[in-house]
DNA sequence: CAGGTTAGCACC
DNA sequence: AAACGGTGCTAACCTG
């Protein structure tokens, strides 16, 4: 055993790394006495679900000793960590959607027997500011907390020396941890820090979640353990499709390049300065110019030149064509593809407590900006075997949801009657649906006549004549609007009836109705997704895309679960019907855009791969 | 050349 | 008076 004397906050601090089985003693001797303990694992990489996935070390800890076991090194170090992880104490881990996948994966303890006996300081930093440090928040991450409310210097050491051992290694740094030697004494110093921050942190976090934010803390948890089973439960890919269309994109993305490049000279069609080049020798003015004051050429620019009958037309659908196509192959078909298991399954990495205002984000598939308009990227994503894909969505999630905030009869009554807001909107302002919904949505987003003029192609006096008429037939809102408008400017942040507290930047008070609207809207969604978890729905669920719920359930009884997962989600909120509404989607996630019939024809036309 | 920034574009 | 909220990903470009 080699043992390490260092300093936190300038108390010292004890790091014992255990080397041989005979020194699992003198760790037990330890750990006996202790109910609570820091926990932390290193591993090869991120990617939990891949083949050659590991777990190095596990480490156990409190506020002055850290113990790291090289469960790499042998079975009896690994036997050690699982009879502590299932011994019934409880634990603090930094971020422990992690480590407790990782647990479940590699150590085959299921993350539901773990999840209940842990504090994650992850949620509590975002439960007391859910700003990242860019934002002037204290950030989330170890190192952050770290810095700013244990030791600074501790923080910077970390820092310092994960460059360092990629400088030494020849590697990145986020390769580190995957090549780094089990024996190095600084990688085991910084693994045996871990667990002792972690426990250090939950001191100092736990005093700090405002009051109305307390009865929050248990409900996170429990969300991010729903989050971390659709994380572990994946998506199935449909191999033979996405191979097909990988190729297809491809042939298409190459015609579309090769002849750019013939015809106009344009080697990268995705290098904003060669196509303006190439536009202005065709004499066209490239007016727009982006903050930096580089031209602009955007997808409005671009759509605008290709309704041309002329060159620059031409170019500007070649350029448009070889974007999309190359998008959506990398971005969406290859990746799926390469992130799959050896089950052909994609596992999303799922994080329920993201943005300032709380809402999820979705990586690995990133579900929630799949393109919406098109089934082709979607139809990658089938069922289970025997199981048939179900969606249900909120009607107009955040709509009613700000109905219920402000308590407008208008809009209240409107929803009580299933009626059609938009249209409400639009016959108040004498304007079409299109321009009525727009300004429904410019107000959950907190926008101004400007934006409506331009999006709604209207001019500016009659954009304002609309959001005029907005306000007068919803006086609630604009009320509502007002009131959380004030308590910003008093107190720097806003409260949502969840008890969550979000700080509204000086500078754009506006947002704090959109702040309000979006963050109670993700709460309906996930104590709907708590509500379906608890009604024995997690193995079917697939992911969540803030105001609707993908899952698989058994083919023979979709119509069942369909209903019953639209009747686990809606919800009555301050007696506002947040309503829901579900698809049977079949055999993929693309199959309710468009007819059996016409699927089949496209895929008909698929070249072979 | 790794890592950060900018621009553009996909979504709710 | 007016103020568009929140994400993630890629390619190109910039920088130390």
């Amino acid at each position: 055993m080699k043992t390490t004397m260092t300093s936190v906050a300038g108390e010292s601090v004890d790091i014992h790394v255990v080397e041989r089985p005979e020194d699992l003693g003198a760790f037990f001797d330890w750990i006996e006495q202790k109910s609570v303990l820091g926990a932390d694992t290193e591993t090869t990489g991120l990617d939990i679900f891949s083949d050659d996935f590991r777990v190095r070390t596990v480490q156990f800890g409190n506020a002055t000793t850290g113990w790291v076991l090289p469960v790499e090194k042998g079975w009896e170090f690994t036997k050690a960590a699982c009879e502590v992880l299932t011994s019934g104490r409880h634990f603090i881990f930094h971020n422990a959607m992690y480590d407790l996948q990782v647990i479940d994966r590699c150590f085959s303890i299921p993350l539901e027997e773990t999840f209940g006996k842990v504090v994650d300081t992850r949620i509590l930093a975002h439960l007391i500011d859910p700003r990242g440090q860019e934002e002037g928040g204290i950030g989330h991450s170890l190192e952050a907390l770290t810095r700013a409310l244990i030791d600074p210097a501790v923080a910077d050491e970390v820092k310092v020396l994960v460059k360092l051992l990629a400088k030494e290694m020849k590697t990145t740094q986020s390769q580190v941890w995957s090549v780094v030697d089990i024996d190095n004494p600084d990688y085991l110093l910084y693994a045996g820090m871990d667990p002792i921050l972690a426990y250090r942190l939950r001191e100092k976090l736990e005093p700090l979640v405002p009051a109305s934010a307390r009865g929050l803390v248990a409900y996170e948890h429990r969300l991010a353990e729903v989050c971390a089973v659709m994380e572990r439960n994946g998506f199935l890919v449909d191999t033979t499709y996405s191979r097909k269309l990988s190729n297809r994109l491809r042939r298409e993305e190459d015609a579309a390049g090769d002849r750019l490049f013939e015809t106009f000279g344009v080697e990268s069609p995705n290098s904003t300065e060669q196509v303006a080049d190439a536009l202005e020798e065709l004499g066209v003015k490239v007016r727009g110019r982006t903050p930096t004051g580089r031209r602009k050429v955007d997808k409005k620019l671009l759509d605008d030149l290709s309704e041309l009958d002329a060159p620059e037309g031409e170019l500007a659908r070649l350029v448009i064509e070889a974007k999309r196509t190359r998008k959506w192959r990398t971005t969406w078909v290859d990746g799926f593809l390469a992130g799959m298991d050896t089950n052909n399954r994609v596992h999303p990495s799922i994080n329920p407590l993201r943005a300032r205002t709380a809402r999820m984000s979705i990586t690995g598939i990133p579900a929630q900006t799949l393109p919406s308009s098109d089934w082709m990227i979607r139809r990658c994503f089938i069922p289970d075997p025997g199981e048939s894909l179900v969606s249900v969505d909120y009607k107009a999630q955040e709509l009613r949801v700000l109905a219920a905030l402000s308590g407008d009869t208008v809009m209240r009554r409107a929803f009580q009657h299933d009626a059609d807001l938009h249209q409400i909107t639009a016959d108040a302002a004498g304007v079409d649906r299109k321009v009525g919904k727009m300004a429904n949505f410019l107000q959950v987003y907190g926008g101004g006549p400007a934006k409506l003029a331009e999006g709604a192609g209207i001019s500016f006096p009659d954009a304002k004549r609309v959001i005029d008429a907005f306000r007068s037939t919803y006086p609630g809102v604009a009320q509502f609007a007002r009131a959380a408008e004030e308590e910003a400017r008093q107190l720097g942040y806003v409260t949502t009836p969840t008890g969550r507290v979000l700080p509204v930047d000086e500078s754009r008070i506006y947002a704090s109705t959109n702040y309000l609207v979006q963050s109670t809207s993700r709460d309906v969604t996930c104590a709907g997704l708590l509500r379906l978890y608890d009604d024995g729905f997690g193995p079917y669920l697939r992911l969540p895309i803030h105001d609707e719920v993908l899952a698989s359930v058994p083919a023979d009884q979709a119509e069942r679960g369909a209903k019953m997962i639209r009747e686990a989600l809606r919800m009555d909120f301050r007696g506002v019907d947040i309503d829901t509404d579900a698809e049977i989607l079949g055999d993929s996630w693309g199959a309710g855009y468009v007819p059996d019939s016409e699927r089949e024809a496209y895929e008909t036309t698929f070249i072979p791969f």
